[in-house]
DNA sequence: CTTATCTCAGACGAACTGATATGG
DNA sequence: CCCATATCAGTTAGTCTGAGATAA
C-alpha cells in the first residue's frame, strides 16, 4: 500500500505568505462553522462588537470600524435588526443618516457569539503553548500595523 | 480638527483569526503584484516548483502537490506550455494521463519567479527582526501541520 | 484526463436618491 | 434668500473572481 502521497514541496511549504494563507483559511473555517451553528456570521459579530464599543453609530461609522463594505453593511444590519439585535432609526440631527444602536437582546447575542469565537481561537491555537500563542498574536499585530493601506479585512477606503 | 477616524475596536483587532486574515491578504497582494509585473501568477510558480522537485509528473500529482484544484490546473498548464515553460505529452505507460515536464526555459522562469517571491517575503517580514521572522514561520508551520483535514490551504484565499 | 457548465459566496465599483454644506 | 455644485449617507443592482460540484 502507500503509493507515496505526493508531498507538498518544502520550497512551497516554507513560504510565509503561503503559510499565512493556509492558516488564515483554516481559522476562518473554524470561526465560520462555530458561528453558523448559531445561525450567525462573523460580520454580525464584528458589527455587534463595534456597536458595543461605540454605544451607537451611523452605518458609515460601523463600516469603517469593522471593515465591512458600506454596501454589504446594509444586509448585515437588516438581518441584525430583523432578529431584534439592533435598532435602526433616522438621526434627528442629520437626516441623511441612521443611528444604529444595540438592544438588550443584541448585547446578549454578542456575549454568546463572543464565547463561540473564543472557543474557535482556542482550538486554532491549541497546538501552541500559551506563550507561543501570545507571541504569534504579537507578531501578527506588528505586521498588521505595518502593512495597513487600511485593510484588516479588505474593503472600504477608496 | 481631527474628527476621530473611527478606530477598529481592540476586541476585534486582538482576535488571531482576524489578524491572520488581514496579514494573509496583505501578503497575497504583495506576492501577486510582484508576479504580475512579470505576467505570472502564483499558481505558475507553485507548479514550476512542484515540477522542479518531481522532475516530471501527471496533472493529478501536480494538483495534489500544489493544492491547485484539478480543473484549474488545466488552464495553468495550458499557459505554461503555451509559453514554452513545460512540455505536456501522453504517458506511454498509462495513456489516460499526461506527463508534464519542465523545459530549460521553464527552469529559468522558476529562478526568476523565485527571486520575485523572495523579495515579496522580505518586504512582508521587514517589520520583524530575523529571529522574529523565523519564529513566525515556525509557529505558522506548526499550525499548518496540525490543522489539515486534507486542506493545508487549497492554495490561497485572495 | 479534459471540458463545459453551474452554483454559491465574497469583494467591490457604479450609480441613484436624498440631505447637507458651501460659495456666490 | 436663491441657486449651483460638491459631498456624504444609505441603498440597490450588478460585475468579477474563485471555490467546488457535476456531467459528459
Amino acid at each position: 500500500m502507500s503509493a507515496t502521497p505526493e508531498p507538498t514541496p518544502d520550497r512551497l511549504r516554507a513560504i510565509p505568505s503561503r503559510l499565512l494563507a493556509g492558516v488564515a483559511l483554516a481559522a476562518d473555517r473554524l470561526v465560520s462553522e462555530r458561528l453558523a451553528a448559531e445561525g450567525a456570521h462573523k460580520w454580525h459579530f464584528a458589527t455587534l462588537v463595534a456597536l458595543a464599543e461605540a454605544g451607537a453609530a451611523s452605518q458609515a461609522d460601523l463600516s469603517r470600524r469593522t471593515g465591512i463594505y458600506r454596501s454589504d453593511m446594509v444586509a448585515v444590519l437588516n438581518e441584525l435588526s430583523d432578529a431584534g439585535y439592533v435598532r435602526r432609526e433616522p438621526d434627528p440631527a442629520d437626516r441623511r443618516r441612521n443611528v444604529i444602536s444595540p438592544t438588550p437582546a443584541g448585547r446578549g447575542r454578542l456575549e454568546r457569539l463572543d464565547a463561540l469565537i473564543a472557543d474557535a481561537q482556542r482550538e486554532l491555537l491549541a497546538p501552541l503553548t500559551p506563550d507561543q500563542a501570545d507571541e504569534l498574536t504579537h507578531l501578527l499585530t506588528v505586521l498588521t500595523d505595518h502593512h495597513r493601506p487600511t485593510h484588516p479585512g479588505p474593503q472600504d477606503a477608496r
